[in-house]
DNA sequence: AATGAATGAGAGTTCATTCAT
DNA sequence: TATGAATGAACTCTCATTCAT
């Protein structure tokens, strides 16, 4: 809207899509009203478009806050020259902190992206293929280096990634008790040994 | 109302159900008008509340027919007194087979039950619960045998099935080229054998 | 909307433009209320939509309403093989009576109507243009018949009588003791005989 | 609101008027908003406060300046001691050319004035008499000096000149292609001999 | 002299629900 | 068994207005 340098506004509009992405991510985007987001910032109403063209971009603001650090700790991830095993505990744990630690955005991004209309999707599927691409080159290279067996799909290893993560993450949303560094470990660990023992047989 | 034992109330039930489960599907609980279902089923606004006391109660009525036979269909398996890996397989099976075959309820049973009050999602949960359970007590069925790892938390385990089964239903329901059968036949291997190969250490 | 067929609803329908009418007319399009129109015809404003798909199309609906006839009557006027003299009263007769017998609705097509998008404007502008086109038909025979001067401007006459009638239209609503057929003739006398006295120099 | 009679302060107050009379003659009293005013005279929305009390004050501060030196062209057109048909021919020109050169605020004290409150309303109701008593007075005149009709209905006819001069300004605002040197003559031509040729029988 | 920020009232619109028929 | 008609509440969004700065 005005002045978009104005400190005082930045960090309101933060706190509006940080509010935006609680209340998405507890009633779903049409379940959610302007009045409830506006009162999880504390401010009216009619004020929330001050930060906010319409309650759909304020959902395109959350979809692309959740993504888009979510991408780039990815980013790093892939650039580090680590073995394959340290990369995808690191990949676990950059998915699944997220859930805990930042904000409900990446849920609301998960859970309500497709009701935007196609061309505010455009910067999300973007992201959302970046980070799918990354992780299959981390696979890729796994298997090259004997990380990974032979035979791997890496698209299926990263789709599947990428779906247990979210499970677990809305796992982890719903239920604070959860502990999260165990889950990454085990999830991590499920990951790579499967459920049988060492040694069975195919 | 009246007369819920004629056949063809019971039958135009059964379309509301489906037609209420297609729409749920695509647009969410909060996202779909009573006009959409009706109009699904070819009937109008005001006939749906002949099959339906509210738009929650279809919801609660799509939720449960989404997951009633597939408990059922577990608790077959269970019940069965197969190998671990033929238990696993079929399960697997059974999970994503449903997204495909069937209809939409389930994928509306996992996206929309939270917004069922409480009190309508008691059923709902003791089913949930049930299928957890049943699972886990084929993996430590699985673990007696040996087919699985001495140390395996069953819990942890049983959640992670379930929640790659439905992030690979959601996206077998999103692409319908998608084939199921190697989907089914790669998931049963991931979660057997993990991504590492044979013999790799710890 | 539903059955346009529906004696009922067709009259409802009627009733609704009505009202609209006479509510756009007194408070024009942006001040008038779709509160403010059910009311008029006596039900609640949600109500209205069961009529109307929007406020705008309430005008869009009234402005037609408001032409049609009145170009309907022109056709009449211009079929018909009177002397020019005849037709001119009749034409001022036709447009100023509007005014006065039916309703609102020829007000606010003048007043309102650039409030329509384009789109919904092209039917009145085609409406509109084919009355002017008519007047000014009986415009060019009355020259050619001698009834009036050869160098005559026709489009000029044509608004100018349009544009007078109107004048006198918006009098005659706002102040319903005025005779309207006094005022017929007075504007007719006026058109032809201009205000000198006859004989007079140019 | 302090210091209202710094120059500065009362250029931008002019400015004001200026911007809101073109706003309110697009969009109409109740289309318009009061961004669009600020935006027109390139301020902010808020900022508009300090030279208007209420977007009402800023209609009546237009439609007054619309009216003011209209009816005091008037005035001197109506002290002047000439001829009726020079008189006439300077009162469509004053009306007509307003439209053209100076601004919109005439077409707004037209269209917008009624939605104001009465009691703002009083001293345009005042300016508007007036301006239609002296053109009374000039047709009397004229009647008297032989230059109109005997009978002639001196009311009728201001009102009429009036109705006919705002429905072609209205003409002059829209298409500004129109010659209105040319528009002035015609109407005037019009008033004065009509339609009819010369020694046309009544 | 002007603005950024907020507000509260009211707008148009949608929609689940009811009910006479 | 189904529908047309209506309703009232909730919702998103706009906007005139205020005021500290």
């Amino acid at each position: 809207m005005q002045n978009p340098e104005s400190p005082k506004y930045q960090q309101q509009k933060q706190a509006a899509i940080r509010a935006a992405a609680a209340v998405f991510a507890r009633k779903g985007f049409h379940g959610a009203s302007t009045t409830d987001i506006a009162s999880e910032m504390g401010i009216k109403q009619g004020s929330l478009y001050y930060y906010f063209k319409s309650k759909e971009e304020a959902l395109a603001e959350v979809c692309l806050y959740g993504i888009r650090d979510y991408v780039q700790r990815m980013e790093e991830i892939a650039r580090d020259d680590a073995p394959f095993e340290v990369r995808l505990l690191a990949t676990v744990r950059s998915h699944l902190s997220s859930y805990r630690e930042k904000n409900e955005a990446l849920k609301v991004h998960n859970d309500e992206r497709l009701y935007l209309p196609e061309i505010k999707r455009i910067k999300l599927k973007q992201l959302g293929s970046h980070y799918r691409e990354l992780l299959e080159g981390i696979f890729e290279q796994g298997v090259r280096d004997g990380a990974l067996r032979e035979d791997l799909d890496c698209h299926f290893a990263a789709q599947s990634v990428i779906g247990i993560c979210n499970a677990w993450g809305e796992l982890i949303v719903r239920d604070p008790r959860l502990d999260v560094e165990q889950v990454i470990t085990k999830v991590n660990d499920l990951l790579l040994r499967g459920l049988a023992p060492m040694g069975a047989k195919a």
